[in-house]
RNA sequence: CGGGGAGUAGCUCAGCCCGGUAGAGCACUACGUUCGGGACGUAGGGGUCGCAGGUUCAAAUCCUGUCUCCCCGACCA
């Protein structure tokens, strides 16, 4: 491609609106422009880096089997309303009516559609096991739509899903999914991790999170330098300690704390650290009101918190709520005294404390010596607490990083989460209907082209992998008004493109000053100068994208052999597996 | 949803407080000089100052409303 035919906009500043790397940089060399609040043109260097990151994603799919279809975008409301997920998506789900005023849904994910399309069509479990994979664009209403491509609310995800007979044969596609994941992002040029993970909204027991470690992730990840555990926020356990009441029991007093509603406020006025106190969070849960305890210096994840009560939703009590309950205002809830109806539950981080600090449930007063055992009695003990950095690793007690990542990747065993209410039953060896079990994997296209550049770029641009990079090789004449150089370029050029190299020759006039800037900015891993200076003695200038300062001096036509075999090496993957159809 | 900030040329911004014929740099067009790390000169093209009301002889500027975008936060008692 010659960049004059080209269209690639270039940014010589940084865009007021891109705040982290991958987004400014996207926008500077002309891969990107938003059209809306999370919504983006791809320009066609974008375009190009997509593509490929699609094609090893095929070809790593279909080596495991899976087959490629093409779901809709547009589901009606009834298929969501079969789950129950028409109402706990909530506002996350872009909705609209048609016409006739029947409601859709722009699809966020495809679990109800894919299901729907597989209860109609196999029978008999010698159809199974059966992955479907799909490259669309969906649709969620984000909260807070930020880093540029990163969350946004129209994206481009591969989907995966799979149906099986038994658990073996789940078992052994979604440990297929896990190693052809860890394949494609290899090949994308990816240093990642694959952690376990909380499975939200979409359900499920086992699932893991493909996490690229950067700064700017929005997801924290901890990791075991001994042992290897590594676990998402949602996920990471804390260590199990088995409370018991110690034998000095304090006496249970109450204290003044008018206006003192955070431990941090009842610590200052007390003299007592935040870890000896017992802060006592209501909440709301499948209609039950929840009383959870957890040590003052913490706070509760409360995707943990969902998964240790097996309910679906969790939800903070309002301040209504809180002083019905405790016949106090906000700042006083404390665990002893509280009405019969509310469970009470205990966190770990708690166990083997005694004489404790919490709210008196009376405005303007808390409690000193409180006994967790003899003043509370805990339903239960359970780990809901969020970690932090330095916590000890729940299987060998290591002190965990706390590292930050971005999730490109997530995979989950499903069960019968969607078959069992949707009705999809296949005919099994022993004559009996079954629902399917199910598994789903998701890797999020334009997150990966994001996580790229977070972590392949130096102060003057992107530094493209090869197997992702938009073109190859850049052939840059530095001065297009001396013939010599601009036949020399175009030899060059029409010699890369005869090997098979995909190449970019920047033809613009301009002087050589922009055309090295606009080049680093881009990121094209490969770059043949050509000009004046070199071409006196027969030579043209080698230089890895990477390393500026190695370039290696060649004549033309050693150059595209030294270039061809680098990018041939760097291209990897290319592997053609069985099961491809 | 709460708080903060911003909407003026394709981009980055000034002008607004103190109302009086809309600016700079970059980009773009033409010509000339230049030409190995974002050149320079000359001459140009390009803006209903987000939108709608209001105040005023007069509004980018003051007032009201509204839309959009960005950042932080979203209940840890």
């Amino acid at each position: 491609m010659r960049w004059t035919r080209a269209f690639i906009p270039t940014l010589k500043e940084d865009p007021a609106d891109a705040e982290v790397v991958s987004h400014r940089l996207m926008v500077r060399a002309g891969m990107l422009r938003q059209v809306a609040r999370g919504i983006y043109s791809y320009l066609p260097l974008c375009q190009r880096v997509i593509l490929k990151i699609d094609a090893i994603v095929r070809e790593e799919l279909d080596r495991i089997g899976a087959i490629e279809l093409m779901l809709p975008i547009l589901h009606p409301a009834e298929l969501w309303q079969e789950t129950g997920r028409w109402d706990l998506y909530g506002p996350l789900m872009m909705r609209l009516a048609d016409r006739h005023d029947r409601r859709y849904a722009l699809g966020p994910t495809h679990e109800e559609v894919v299901t729907d399309l597989v209860r109609h069509e196999v029978r008999s479990y010698r159809q199974l096991p059966l992955s479907l994979y799909q490259i669309q664009t969906k649709f969620r209403d984000e909260i807070r739509p930020r880093f540029g491509v990163m969350r946004g609310r129209e994206f481009t995800m591969k989907d995966a899903y799979s149906f099986h007979a038994d658990e073996g044969s789940l078992d052994a596609t979604y440990g297929d999914f896990r190693e052809a994941y860890s394949r494609i992002f290899t090949r994308c040029g990816l240093a990642f991790r694959d952690v376990e993970a909380s499975a939200g909204e979409i359900g499920g027991d086992v699932n893991h999170e493909f996490m690229v470690l950067a700064d700017t992730g929005e997801s924290v990840v901890f990791s075991c330098p001994n042992c290897g555990y590594a676990a998402s926020s949602g996920r990471a356990e804390a260590v199990r300690v088995a409370h018991q009441v110690p034998a000095g029991q304090a006496v249970l007093e109450e204290v003044a704390t008018p206006g003192k509603t955070t431990v941090e406020e009842v610590s200052g006025l007390l003299g007592r650290d935040p870890s000896e106190f017992v802060k006592t969070l209501l909440f709301q849960m499948d209609g039950r009101t929840v009383a959870v305890l957890v040590r003052g210096d913490r706070e509760i994840e409360e995707e943990k918190l969902g998964r240790a009560l097996a309910v679906d939703r969790v939800e903070m009590a309002g301040p209504e709520r809180v002083r019905e309950v405790t016949g106090a205002d906000v700042g006083f809830a404390g665990p002893h005294g509280l009405p019969k109806d509310v469970r009470v539950v205990a966190d770990y981080s708690l166990a083997g404390r005694g004489n404790l600090v919490a709210g008196a449930n009376r405005t303007g007063y808390h409690v000193t010596g409180l006994e967790i055992g003899r003043d509370v009695q805990p339903e239960a003990w359970i780990d809901a607490v969020r970690l932090v950095g330095g916590d000890p690793c729940p299987r060998c007690g290591t002190a965990l990083d706390e590292t930050r990542g971005i999730e490109v990747g997530h995979i989950f065993k499903l069960g019968t989460k969607y078959s069992e209410p949707m009705g999809a039953r296949f005919l099994d060896e022993d004559g009996t209907q079954k629902p399917f079990l199910m598994g789903c994997y998701g890797l999020g296209i334009t997150r990966v082209v994001a996580a790229a550049i977070e972590q392949n770029h130096d102060e003057n641009g992107i530094v493209w992998p090869t197997a992702i990079a938009p073109y190859e090789v850049e052939v840059l004449p530095l001065n297009m008004d001396s013939a010599r150089v601009v036949e020399a370029a175009e030899r060059i050029y029409e010699e890369c493109r005869a090997e098979g190299l995909e190449t970019l020759l920047d033809d613009r006039a301009d002087r050589a000053g922009s055309k090295f800037a606009d080049a680093d900015l881009v990121g094209i891993p490969w770059r043949i100068v050509v000009g004046d200076r070199g071409l006196e003695s027969g030579m043209v200038e080698v230089a890895r994208r990477s390393a500026r300062k190695d370039m290696a001096r060649f004549s033309p036509e050693e150059a595209v052999h030294h270039v061809r075999a680098n990018v041939l090496r760097e291209r990897g993957g290319g592997a053609k597996g069985p099961g491809g159809g």
